[in-house]
RNA sequence: GCCUUGAUGGCGGAAUUGGUAGACGCGCUGGAUUCAAAAUCCAGUUCCUUCACCGGAGUGCGGGUUCGAUUCCCGCUCAAGGUACCA
């Protein structure tokens, strides 16, 4: 009986051990502390995992196992993220059905995980797809339907309390986040409005709402495509064309928690260039929004629109205008009748006619009230006039929020006194609506003015010309009839450039004057406005002031286009930039500003702004609310039906929703969303279940949502879910979660930082203000693991031959290199020729040009792909060297959060050590160990190896642990050491690395528990102290050599030593010291 | 452009509050063992000069602070990642 170090054999048993007994199985509640110790969960792809992928897993293995040793109840759970695109393009390709390829890819991923060694708790496993947890993602998604965001509060509230407040009094005293574009009601027009009006409006308030957004269609692929599927407009697979097709999809309101998601970040401890991308991509930046009022030209003439009364759509108002005049001048006999009825009156209101609203012209309107009269002609019997009536209502209603009440012209004609009883009646019933609710919008609603954002407000005094988005609104109604041709010419231009191509090109200096100006708010000086694409229409309000002199985009501009460049800096030249310099601005040539710096203008400048009511302070943020819609088969289905087009929750006890059978998993033929082919997908309101689309009848039984969950659904909250993972009445119960609270270290990629990351976080906080979490950040500390990258190999081809050349006689000859399979190339970079000619059929008949009389490939670092061909994969590494192996030279190779090139070749330096170390227990044929107290020396290896390792584990540099390992061992080997008490600690201390062999000696050494149950050796400072120190001597700072000295010694002793010292006098060469620094312990040094 | 991180032998990397630069491993060179190979063991391995000793230079580049700088400060170069006409 020979013990062997045979890894194959000792790691399959282990494995099995810990699996059979549920070593590391966590409970809800202990004794011990809790520590929560996290992995992002992978997406089972079906290429299986590379060496790269174990990476994180592997650390935070080693702090998991580390932990318990600790005497930590440990979390360490595990799963995947299951629902996903490749299952669903492979489904496309293939008719199988995503589920079934997800489960065998899970199987694969389980294999090889568990050849690993890891100490996952798998009876906590979680599966996004699982409709047992899919439950919960829709759970989830009902509470964000059903929240709004206070702001008093800075929280998220249950919605039924502003249905309360909206009953009470309207919306006018509410300070919450909602949609730019909602109008002040009072609780009367509450109650006036229709039903599916309410609606709406709490729309414009949830944290979860329908709106319309485009998206990039693919109409030959029959698919929607991301962003970077699209390359030069067209698709980047076969280059078909892409149009952007507008869809009604669900949003998430992560807008509300801009400020939140940024202060959250000064309480975790994440890695700073994490939190620096979360903080751009919220891109908080403070300045103020400022109304500029509008000189409109060709719309002075008119009655009531020359200074600021224009209500109507942009697009359609250049052309509804001269209408709209032309009817003012010929009104009909009732018309007539009725306006000089309501001028002679005494309403106090006042009412204009032909005016545009919207897309529509409107006989008589009352802004102020927000009252609509219309007086129907002759034809309003006709049955498509009237549905054409009622559609007009129904949009003056709800997209403008005007009453309207109509009159026939008999009803004007012959009771006129009743018409203006009515009207009057109405008209006091509606609160005077002057101004809108929302911070973005400090201007009545009616006024024609353009907002913009500006950091720099200080700097107004600076601007001398506005710049607006080509696609802003106001654009079409302010141009001049002068300048429409070429306004048009240049929106076209513009329209046919993509973004990508607008952004790509910021060189290129276009624009185009509209004949418009605006109004100086401090000096009414006529300010041109121009149109032009360097100014963004999403971002901020797609307008900008345009400041040549501070901001060098606008200064570029003003030269191309010879618009005047005020300078208001004092003593800065500006003859070749702009100057924006913030923290060295003092303001000059501005009125009330001149003299002051940057933060007294803003202040003052923003005060003076306040107080005229065009302008008021005001943070913006970049993020914008995230689509939540996808055109997607595989993804969490919505628990959502439509009644009349609205959407509608399915009751919480009903959940889940299960995602139905389709027979083809690509969008319908009329461009409906996969789940369009589902036969079964409508909503049964009196049998609560999931019917035959064929039942539909909008009555009991009505249309489910088509749309899936996108990809981050389910990642958002899976943290909370494994602290009770199999809770079937909870997503995880309150004991549960206020147990384990939170995860104390995650692991993960830093491609996750503006998804995943900042998703979850958003849903943490959401379920911590409606108290479902204890906690408002899911993870207390977070490390990026970095990429392990790939080493291609290359072989040359001569060009227009089947000859190979050998790497260094390629320069000889010109030639194409080739990626070869890293497989096909051994350790010294020599290819196996016959192999590479049985690669594939093209090299059959190669021929090579050898060197020494071998073929040497090329190498070239590159990321880990199978399509460069330098995959390795983690099962060849475990067969051929061991799990062990695989996770000391995971660790080895460098610090866990760089990315650093994975070369195969080095891993005999950790099989060697593993050799080592099993020799030093088994230095024969079998174990040999002792009782005898060890020495000085073998405790102080013992010792620094335990302060260490301990150390470095804390500090997650586990690269050094491992060379910590190897030192400690090769001194032990050198004294021969065989006491048990310093073996018996040091596997201990190295079991978390090396979960296997530690295992199999420390049974071997008779213990009869697992060694993970083990206690982690107390560190002893006392056999670490030493009584003498090897100085090192200096000249200059340079050493030149080491004096070994008592540490007992003064430092006037240790002078007089070093001063003495022969080679001290040799390198004085007969000199007198300037100085002798000494510090004790460490070094001397003398200053000649 | 902006933000972030980094730059140390042939390679991966180490040096924890400023104190012996190059730990540990790979690779390479030489040797032992072997018929031979593999495996194993021993020695050497920053560069320049030298047979060797001695000596000199040296942590991306240029300055500075300090008795002493890979480490702190200023200016620059390059690389990687993020982000972008963000007003």
């Amino acid at each position: 009986f020979v013990m062997k170090y045979n890894y194959n054999e000792i790691e399959a048993k282990w494995q099995k051990y810990w699996a059979e007994n549920q070593t590391f199985k966590a409970v809800n509640n202990s004794e011990k502390p809790k520590f929560y110790v996290l992995d992002m969960f992978p997406y089972p792809s079906g290429a299986g995992l590379h060496v790269g992928h174990p990476l994180g897993y592997i650390a935070s293995d080693i702090y998991a196992r580390y932990k318990r040793l600790k005497g930590f109840n440990v979390l360490h759970p595990q799963g995947y993220d299951s629902f996903g695109l490749p299952a669903e393009q492979y489904a496309i390709q293939t008719g199988q059905h995503p589920a079934i390829t997800t489960e065998e890819n899970i199987k694969t991923y389980r294999r090889q995980l568990d050849k690993i060694g890891f100490s996952f708790d798998w009876s906590r496993e979680v599966r996004t797809s699982n409709p047992d947890y899919y439950k919960w993602t829709q759970w989830i998604f009902i509470q964000l339907y059903n929240a709004y965001y206070c702001k008093d509060d800075n929280k998220a509230r249950p919605i039924s309390e502003l249905v309360t407040v909206f009953e009470l009094e309207g919306n006018q005293k509410i300070n919450a986040v909602c949609d730019d574009d909602i109008s002040i009601f009072d609780e009367k027009a509450w109650k006036f409005f229709s039903k599916k009006e309410q609606e709406l409006i709490l729309a414009k308030y949830r944290l979860t709402y329908l709106s319309e957004s485009e998206v990039n269609w693919c109409p030959a692929l029959g698919t929607v495509l991301a962003n970077d599927e699209i390359v030069n407009g067209v698709s980047e697979r076969g280059g078909h064309p892409v149009i952007r097709k507008k869809m009604m999809q669900w949003s998430m309101r992560i807008s509300a928690y801009a400020q939140r998601l940024l202060d959250g970040l000064q309480t975790i401890d994440w890695p700073q260039p994490l939190k620096d991308s979360q903080t751009n991509w919220i891109g908080r930046s403070e300045g103020a929004m400022v109304e500029f009022e509008i000189l409109t030209p060709t719309l002075s003439n008119g009655e009531g629109v020359n200074k600021g009364y224009l209500t109507g759509d942009s697009q359609t108002a250049s052309t509804l205008l001269p209408h709209a005049k032309e009817m003012r001048k010929e009104p009909t006999l009732e018309e007539a009748l009725l306006w000089d009825s309501l001028r002679n009156s005494k309403l106090e209101a006042k009412f204009r006619r032909q005016h545009l609203i919207g897309k529509y012209i409107v006989d008589f309107v009352c802004l102020e009230k927000k009252l609509v009269i219309e007086v129907d002609g002759e034809y309003h019997n006709n049955k498509e006039q009237i549905e054409l009536d009622q559609e007009r209502t129904l949009e003056l209603e709800q997209k403008h929020f005007f009453k309207v009440i109509r009159f026939t012209n008999e009803e004007v004609k012959f009771e006129i006194s009743k018409v203006l009883s009515t009207i009057k009646q109405v008209l006091s019933s509606r609160n005077t609506i002057t101004q809108s609710n929302q911070e973005t919008s400090p201007a009545p609603l009616e006024r024609v003015g353009v907002r913009i954002f500006t950091t720099r407000p200080d700097t107004i005094f600076g601007v001398s010309f506005m710049t607006l988005a080509p696609e802003h609104e106001l654009v079409s109604a302010i141009t001049t009839d002068e300048y429409r041709e070429k306004v048009q010419e240049y929106i076209t231009k513009t329209a046919g450039r993509s973004e990508r191509e607008r952004m790509a090109d910021v060189k290129t200096i276009s624009g185009q004057f509209t004949g418009a100006y605006a109004i100086h708010p401090f000096t009414d000086e006529k300010i041109p406005i121009w149109i032009g694409d360097y100014v963004l229409a999403s971002y901020g309000t797609g307008a900008v002031m345009s400041v040549p002199c501070g901001d060098q985009r606008d200064y570029d501009f003003a030269k191309y286009f010879d618009i005047p460049i005020p300078n208001i800096f004092a003593d800065i030249d500006i003859s070749n930039e702009a100057f924006s310099d913030k923290e060295n601005t003092i303001i000059a040539n501005s009125d009330f500003l001149n003299g002051l710096n940057y933060k007294e203008a803003t202040q003052k400048v923003i005060e003076q702004l306040e107080a005229k009511e065009i302008g008021n302070r005001k943070i913006n943020y970049r993020l914008r609310d995230a689509v939540f819609s996808r055109q997607r088969y595989w993804g969490e289905p919505f628990p959502v039906y439509y009644v009349d087009e609205l959407p509608q929750m399915i009751e919480e006890k009903h959940l889940p929703i299960i995602l139905p059978e389709v027979e083809h998993y690509l969008p319908t033929e009329d461009g409906r969303p996969p789940l369009g082919n589902a036969t079964h997908w409508a909503w049964d309101v009196e049998k609560l279940s999931v019917v035959s689309c064929e039942l539909i009848n909008n009555t009991t039984i009505f249309p489910l949502e088509l749309n899936t969950m996108p990809g981050w659904a389910g990642s958002s909250w899976y943290f909370n879910r494994y602290m009770d993972a199999n809770n079937l009445t909870e997503f995880a119960s309150k004991e549960a979660m206020n147990y384990w609270k939170e995860v104390d270290l995650y692991i993960g990629g830093s491609e996750h930082a503006t998804g995943h990351l900042l998703y979850a976080r958003f849903w943490q906080k959401f379920l911590f203000d409606l108290g479902y979490v204890p906690v408002d950040e899911f993870a207390k500390k977070l490390i990026n693991q970095g990429m392990i990258l790939g080493m291609s190999a290359f072989v040359y081809r001569v060009d227009g031959t089947n000859q190979f050349v050998s790497k260094n006689l390629k320069d000889n000859y010109s030639t194409q290199s080739i990626h070869v399979d890293v497989s096909l190339v051994n350790t010294s970079d020599e290819l196996d020729i016959e192999a590479f000619k049985n690669s594939r059929e093209e090299y059959k008949n190669s021929e090579f040009i050898l060197e020494n009389g071998k073929y040497i490939v090329g190498r070239e670092v590159e990321k880990m792909s199978k399509s460069k061909y330098n995959v390795v994969s983690p099962d060849e590494i475990c067969e051929q060297h061991g799990a062990d192996s695989l996770r000391l030279f995971e660790m080895f190779l460098g610090p866990l959060e760089q990315s650093k090139p994975w070369n195969t070749a080095g891993i005999t330096g950790v099989d060697g050590f593993l050799k080592k170390l099993w020799k030093l227990y088994v230095p024969n044929e079998n174990i040999e160990i002792t009782d005898e107290t060890p020495t000085a020396e073998e405790y102080k290896t013992l010792h620094k190896t335990i302060k260490k390792v301990a150390e470095d584990i804390e500090s997650f540099s586990f690269n050094t642990s491992v060379s910590t390992f190897m030192i400690a061992v090769n001194e032990l080997t050198a004294l021969k050491c065989n006491k048990r008490a310093i073996l018996e600690p040091l596997l201990i201390v190295m079991a978390p690395y090396a979960p296997h062999i530690t295992e199999e000696l420390w049974s071997l050494l008779g213990n009869k528990e697992s060694i993970s149950k083990a206690v982690f050796p107390k560190f002893e400072e006392k056999y670490l102290v030493e009584s003498t120190k090897n100085y090192p001597v200096s000249f200059n700072g340079k050493m030149k050599f080491t004096l070994e000295l008592s540490l007992d010694l003064s430092k006037d002793e240790i002078q007089q030593e070093v001063m003495h010292h022969p080679k001290t006098i040799q390198f004085l060469e007969g000199k007198t010291p300037k100085t002798i620094i000494i510090v004790p312990g460490k070094i001397v040094n003398i200053v000649v």
